[in-house]
RNA sequence: GCGCCCGUAGCUCAGCAGGAUAGAGCACAGGUUUCCUAAACCUGGGGUCACAGGUUCGAAUCCUGUCGGGCGCGCCA
């Protein structure tokens, strides 16, 4: 049940009676109409701007068709005033009769409450991580996997028909790289003493394996043989092997993707032939020269006459080269060929997790879209995560790449576990930079929100322990009675819980998990607080052994929010724990 | 030079879909426990929402410009 969209609803009906009845005039656009909770909870329940938004297009002056609109409303259901304010407002203060229907409903949903048909089953592909697999994943990795897994999660639990996807980039030089880089290794495991790992390989020694299992694959089939003869196998089984580090890595996380696609299998099915073929019939492909790039000109710039994709025409800012000097095709245009394959699977939103650096991909991506869908027919939604910097004790973790010091992704969540990383990986706006610190978040203090929103969720279970050994188990008919709960204190909970369904839309809509966070611990201090007004006022407590039906409702009650909060965790990806 | 992101309290950040008197936490000062987890709670001061225009009944929020910070700018992926 959500009350804000039932009230939206009824403020639509209204303004439709009064448009019937000839009073205002009719078909309006409605899509700045809210009906929101308001600010300061004195203004009431419910309120709406609506005869502010309407009164010029209406042709009433905003305070007349605010006592039009007033005098619909007032005679509602569950309204118990309306009343105008400020310059507009229409405020709805319900009924207190409502908040016992809305608890029950809530508990009802259960593990449902809070998700929503908002999506109405659209199918939205959101492509995240897809990091080259030439080694285990590294930190920086880690905002853009947790990110994209949350939002996935938000936007399946309010009716997106969601695909989670890895982009295996396993066609390109460096996965070459990998091969050589595996080779010296089985040469090493066959007992050759390979020295220093050359500048330009990967010196990790993650590779050990490979080059073991290529050895005992293999034997010795690929010593002293010219690298035409090996490439291509030893490419294939090291880039399978980094991609079972990969999604180990993942699994650490508790990421599944369902879908890993593979940019090699672009070319070799012929996608990318037809994809340009296809481009340059619809005439968005032609030969040309493009400007040398601004600021650093590279090296070796030639200008030269290339296959060229009219991505200008898109509202990008320059025209993308599809093929290299060498003929082959460019990074690129196996990209233009992987956005074809999702737009012909049907996905109405193709959403990509990328880091900041990748800002400058974002038209490309949109113009492609547009040129292969049709402008506005796909919608292409690119959400940048920044970077986290890492802090042992408030110093600053260095990282030196060239001497292979990175930190890795397990080195992160095997020291504090998932539930710490992903939490703090969302306690952020994805587009602002991030501090990681090891000693804080670690922290079994009020100061770290991941402990504080557990512990909230702990607290409830404890009581529901306790009051269950009391015999306060299960309620049986007509022993829970939500209209009990009339403190305000309690008054609230209820309506921060009444703004979960509104929250998880609005957080859906935005593409923003990160609000989800905020919420948990909003929710979680205002459950802490309720728990200590039961100290001064012990008729707050949630047990009280001489009333059944209110320990019974506040029993009820709790559980319900414990629901919005291990839903709200689960979206987040983060396990509610029942004891700390 | 151009594009994208950011600029809110001393610090770290929220600010919901343009709404009413801009909010938290930290830090600082004080208070609360014979009681369901004090691992918590309560009270207090603190703001030219970078700056200047514009749109609007109404702007931290949308538009334009300026300043400051980050990222990026063909044959790398």
């Amino acid at each position: 049940m959500n009350l804000f969209a039932h009230f939206h609803g009824l403020v639509e009906k209204a303004l439709n009676d009064l448009a019937a009845e000839g009073l205002m005039a009719g078909g309006l656009d409605l899509s700045r109409v809210v009906a929101e909770p308001p600010r300061d909870p004195s203004h009431g329940d419910v309120s709406t701007n609506a005869a502010m938004v309407l009164a010029k297009v209406a042709g009433l002056p905003p305070r007349k068709l605010a006592e039009l609109l007033c005098g619909k409303l007032a005679a509602a259901q569950d309204v118990e005033a309306a009343e105008i304010a400020g310059p507009g407002f229409i405020n709805l203060r319900l009924a207190p009769t409502i908040w016992p229907k809305f608890l029950a409903s809530a508990l009802a949903l259960g593990d449902g409450f809070g998700h929503s048909t908002l999506g109405k089953g659209e199918k939205v592909n959101v492509e995240y991580v897809s990091a080259n697999p030439t080694g285990p994943l590294h930190v920086g990795h880690c905002r853009g996997a947790v990110f994209g897994d949350a939002l996935a999660s938000l936007l399946a639990a309010t009716g997106y028909a969601v695909s989670k996807e890895y982009y295996i980039n396993d066609a390109g030089a460096q996965v070459d790289t990998l091969a050589r880089s595996a080779h010296l290794r089985y040469l090493e495991a066959l007992g050759q003493n390979i020295g220093e790992i050359p500048a330009g390989l990967y010196p990790g020694d993650y590779l050990k394996a490979v080059g073991q299992a290529l050895a005992a694959a293999h034997g010795t089939k690929f010593v002293n043989r010219p690298e035409s003869e090996w490439l291509e196998p030893v490419r294939a089984m090291a880039i399978a092997m980094m991609m079972d580090l990969i999604r180990d890595d993942l699994a650490a996380l508790n990421i599944r993707q369902e879908v890993f696609f593979s940019e090699k299998s672009l070319h070799t099915s012929g996608a990318v032939d037809e994809t340009l073929a296809s481009l340059t019939r619809a005439g968005h492909v032609y030969q040309g020269r493009l400007d040398p790039p601004k600021g650093e000109v590279p090296e070796d710039w030639e200008d030269r006459e290339q296959t060229l994709f009219r991505a200008t025409a898109f509202g990008d800012d320059v025209d993308r080269p599809l093929k290299k000097s060498d003929g082959s095709f460019t990074y690129f245009a196996s990209d233009v060929a992987y956005s074809r394959d999702k737009i012909s699977r049907g996905f109405k939103q193709l959403i990509y997790i990328l880091g900041a650096d990748h800002g400058g991909y974002v038209k490309r991506l949109q113009a492609v879209a547009s040129a292969i869908a049709g402008e506005g027919r796909v919608q292409v939604i690119v959400r940048l995560c920044q970077l986290v910097k890492l802090f042992r004790n408030g110093e600053p973790v260095r990282m030196s790449k060239r001497a292979g010091e990175f930190v890795t992704l397990r080195d992160v969540v095997d020291e504090v576990g998932p539930d710490v990383v992903r939490f703090m990986m969302l306690y952020r706006k994805n587009e602002a930079p991030l501090d990681f610190d090891f000693a804080k978040v670690t922290e079994q203090s009020k100061d770290n929100p991941v402990f504080y929103v557990q512990y909230a969720h702990a607290r409830i279970c404890s009581v529901l322990r306790n009051a269950e050994s009391e015999g306060y188990g299960a309620p049986g008919d007509g022993e829970v009675q939500f209209n009990l709960l009339t403190d305000e204190a309690e008054l609230s909970v209820i309506k921060r819980l009444a703004a979960f369904p509104r929250l998880m839309e609005a957080a859906a809509l935005a593409h923003e998990p990160h609000r989800i966070s905020f919420y948990l611990y909003d929710l979680a201090s205002d459950f802490h607080a309720l728990w200590n007004r039961g100290k001064e006022a012990p008729h707050l407590r949630f047990i009280i052994p001489a009333q059944r039906h209110l320990t019974m409702t506040r029993m009820a009650f709790l559980r319900a929010i414990r629901y919005s909060l291990a839903n709200g965790l689960g979206i987040l990806g983060v396990r509610p724990v029942e004891e700390m």
